[in-house]
DNA sequence: TTCATTTTTGTAATCATTCTAAATTTATAC
DNA sequence: GTATAAATTTAGAATGATTACAAAAATGAA
């Protein structure tokens, strides 16, 4: 698993950074949508030297490179996801946890969107989750 | 249609003062999704004494009284709607602009948002819309 | 090793938004 | 109408996420 991950940054045309391989194993394996201060504080932990710039770096540089999308669901911080196939997003206003959502392809193909080229689709919901409805 | 204003802002509980009458009036006149910034600078032109900081209060006090929708499209400003309704955005990578897209309700119906509360939807695209795909 | 390139780092700069307290305006009571 | 209280607006400072930048460190090739 986790030594796939040089060859998967490679096949998009990363060089296969220690941290950047960091950064790709803290996506795939957390799955939790983070913000770059969450990742940073995570990985700091066990590379004292690491900058949170470091960390907005190779993040860009995912989304630039297509192995990464961005999540606007949080209205202060952006957070990031490594699953950039067609689906949702769910975030809980109470316990702000964000589920992701998959849905039927079909549902997104809308009529009303002929002569629009999209390059990216995102669909969020927010309100209460299942445990927070009590 | 002008004159209307005031009693929509007092249905929602909210007193119409000028400037909440303006920027009210701006955003369904344009229909433009406007930043904060957007709507400042076309009324400080007629209100020379405005505050940044005023079209922020109001713009937030229309959120809490449900008078108008945030849209987090772009990625650097918050925009804002008073079309409250169920509708998605398009924003054109090119020209920057943002479209609205009226969709069948049907289409917000998820079968797998069993158990969630829901209190917000978005539906965001991007790409280049039909002018920009020359 | 040496040199060139890439990656990482720390700090400063930027910029949207919020905080805060004072000033102004509006509404109310007398 | 004046005085007082409450609501609104204002200006400037503070916050906080993100980016810019230039130096330092690491990597790779000859």
């Amino acid at each position: 698993m986790i030594e796939r991950i040089p060859n998967l940054l490679r096949a998009h045309g990363i060089k296969p950074s220690h941290h950047r391989i960091k950064v790709y194993e803290y996506l795939v394996e957390k799955r939790n949508h983070p913000s770059v201060d969450m990742i940073y504080q995570e990985l700091v932990q066990n590379i004292p030297t690491l900058s949170k710039t470091t960390v907005y770096n190779i993040l860009n540089l995912f989304l630039e490179k297509g192995l990464a999308v961005m999540i606007t669901i949080d209205e202060n911080e952006t957070r990031y996801d490594a699953d950039t196939s067609l689906h949702g997003h769910f975030r809980c206003n109470n316990c702000q946890g964000i589920y992701d959502l998959r849905l039927d392809p079909a549902a997104w193909e809308w009529e009303s969107l002929d002569g629009f080229e999209i390059n990216e689709s995102h669909l969020y919901f927010k309100g209460l989750c299942p445990e927070c409805c009590h």
